[in-house]
RNA sequence: UGUCCCAUGGUGUAAUGGUAACACACCUGGUUUUGGUCCAGGCAUUUAAGGUUCGAGUCCUUAUGGGACAACCA
């Protein structure tokens, strides 16, 4: 496994490799994953954590995961959770404990009170409006606040008052003094600091002045030694302010640190059929579309878990589409191919009729049974085979019966000869139907001579079904999954929201569905715990996590690719 | 009428001044006891115009198109 991951290199390959041949921070390179806990990760952070997980290995430093947890009211222990989780299902082991900006508090509170000292700081009176209206526009330079040239006592006396708590929420702000003019919104005096009365995930009521991300961010990569910061396109604009920072606190400091972080951004992920913001992601979840973060129909790692995609798949997908500074769509069908192209070689098949019809081998004996011999998976010979039973009453799909059919339909019809895989090649000799005309049953007779693995067996046939045992198969619940929005952008549209587009069929669930009784013997056995498996002919599924023994259920994965449902069109 | 970023096929990514590669998607054909897999083949002269150069997707200029930035969010 490990040595078909290949590494593709991109330009921040490139930008690293440079640094190091300037040997830059004394040739350390560390990188770290921030994500802010205020929901599930979704496959774009996927791209994100493959990105620094795979340059900490390629490059022999590790990667941190850090908690960007600086605004307490959105933020959760869950969350905290669920992150971990899916870190480490993915794969990836962080350095040391998961670190959280939480736990520099006191050290950015220390440096911010080393910047007001130094004039580079200053606490505002005024109000949120106040402080927007004199932002200026992109085009037109903004005002400077009345309380830009306090003294440096006023601003730490009121600063220290701020922290102890003795103004009530958007009362007083820090900011950094830095350009009311500069063409580069993020320069023009930003806030470092704000009151929140609220309790914290991890400090409780101890603080009740947070940072913002951009006094806390690179500080955090600067005290955890990160010399490469990645994050994605929309904080370019943001660098400049990231480096006024960390390079103010530098010049206030006694000695030189040995590793200078650098942030270097990328074009974050966009799948084509699906939304990825967690604010429209959590409206999902709330309204009910779907049954929660981990809906299989949704783009989070945990619902593409449940969905029965594998690690792997995900970390191919990832590899797959590369990282650049462009804006990008990715379209899911290589998403899709990524997961078929993992699950062919590694999931055992099995027989499953999810819409049954019912077929009688006229010529076959009553209450015989015989025991297929079955290959688990024609890709990986290990795999082995097990047994699967034969009986004169079987079910095949209902698709696979067309009266009247044309030629260019491989499966079965009165009059045509199909095979049944594993078992013996029969000949459908008539069809039932109730009053309204719906097939009932089909009648065949089957060739004693055809049996899989015999002479007769190697006649051509055109066909070749898949089939499960009336009396030996057993049920089971499917849920199949498709995409859950119907337009390529969803949430492309000025004029309509994402929620017109979802697809009113992106879950069909088939309550009894057949099949073979074994399947457990086909040994399914991935790492991750997961069950899953190909339904021959039909997809990959596993097995939900809410199954238990007496209930099973299967989430279908992806389909297989069908050739034949597009010729018939 | 600001600053910054980006521009290679239907979609992504590569080509690091030397004649467009890889993957997905799509289309042919072959093999096949899964209409799966596998195999073979097809599918772009790089947004435009100018310039530098023996040579430009790559460097320069301009244009055009797209994106980011004016949260006490991250």
């Amino acid at each position: 496994m490990e040595s078909n991951e290949k590494i593709k290199t991109n330009f921040i390959h490139q930008e690293i490799d440079k640094d190091l041949s300037e040997n830059k921070n004394g040739g350390a390179v560390l990188t770290r994953f921030p994500p802010e806990p205020n929901g599930y990760l979704h496959i774009g952070h996927a791209k994100s954590i493959c990105l620094n997980f795979g340059l900490g290995k390629y490059y022999k430093g590790g990667t941190n995961l850090r908690f960007d947890d600086t605004n307490p009211v959105k933020e959760e222990t869950e969350y905290v959770e669920s992150i971990k989780e899916d870190v480490n299902w993915l794969g990836f082991q962080w350095n040391d404990e998961p670190k959280f900006s939480s736990d520099y508090f006191e050290q950015l509170y220390d440096w911010a009170v080393l910047l007001i000292k130094d004039g580079k700081a200053y606490v505002d009176d005024q109000s949120a409006e106040e402080i927007a209206e004199q932002k200026g526009t992109p085009t037109i330079p903004g005002l400077e606040s009345p309380n830009r040239n306090r003294s440096v006592e006023e601003n730490l006396d009121l600063f220290e008052r701020m922290r102890k708590g003795e103004f009530k929420n958007g009362e007083r702000v820090l900011r950094a003094k830095i350009d009311m003019a500069s063409p580069n919104m993020h320069m023009r005096d930003p806030l470092m600091y704000r009151i929140i009365h609220a309790n914290h995930h991890r400090t409780g009521d101890k603080w009740c002045i947070y940072p913002m991300y951009d006094y806390a961010h690179g500080q955090g990569d600067f005290i955890e030694g990160i010399s490469h910061s990645i994050c994605t396109l929309e904080f370019e604009v943001h660098r400049p302010l990231y480096e006024w920072f960390l390079n103010s606190i530098l010049e206030a400091l006694p000695e030189k640190p040995a590793t200078i972080p650098r942030q270097i951004e990328f074009a974050r992920l966009n799948l084509n059929y699906t939304v990825m913001s967690k604010r429209k992601l959590l409206q999902l979840v709330n309204e009910k579309y779907v049954a929660g973060w981990d809906d299989p129909r949704m783009p989070t790692i945990s619902g593409l878990r449940r969905r029965g995609y594998t690690p792997e798949s995900i970390r191919r997908f990832a590899d797959e589409i590369g990282v650049a500074k462009r804006e990008n769509v990715i379209d899911v069908a290589l998403l899709e191919h990524c997961v078929r192209e993992d699950l062919n070689i590694r999931a055992p098949r099995v027989y499953a009729v999810l819409d049954p019809v019912k077929v009688v081998i006229t010529n076959y004996p009553e209450g015989e049974v015989e025991w297929m011999e079955a290959i688990n998976n024609p890709e990986d010979e290990s795999m082995g085979s097990r047994k699967l039973p034969f009986s004169r009453e079987i079910y095949i799909e209902r698709d696979d019966f067309m009266e009247n059919a044309p030629k260019k339909f491989f499966r079965m019809d009165v009059g045509r000869e199909v095979r049944l895989k594993n078992a013996y090649i029969v000949m459908c000799e008539g069809i039932t139907k109730d009053a309204d005309g719906n097939i009932t049953e089909i009648q065949c007779t089957y060739d004693p001579d055809t049996k899989s693995g015999m002479e007769g067996s190697k006649r051509k046939v055109k066909g070749t079904l898949h089939w499960v045992s009336i009396e030996h198969a057993k049920t089971v619940k499917v849920k199949q999954y498709d995409r859950l929005f119907m337009d390529e952008a969803p949430d492309g549209h000025k004029d309509k929201d994402f929620l017109d587009f979802l697809n009113p069929d992106s879950l069909s669930v088939v309550n009894e569905c057949y099949i073979e009784p074994n399947y457990m013997d086909a040994g399914s056995n991935f790492a991750d715990g997961i069950a899953r498996y190909q339904f021959q002919r039909l997809g990959y599924f596993c097995i939900d996590k809410d199954s238990t023994e007496s209930n099973v259920i299967f989430n279908r994965t992806v389909t297989l690719k069908d050739s034949w449902s597009k010729a018939k069109k």
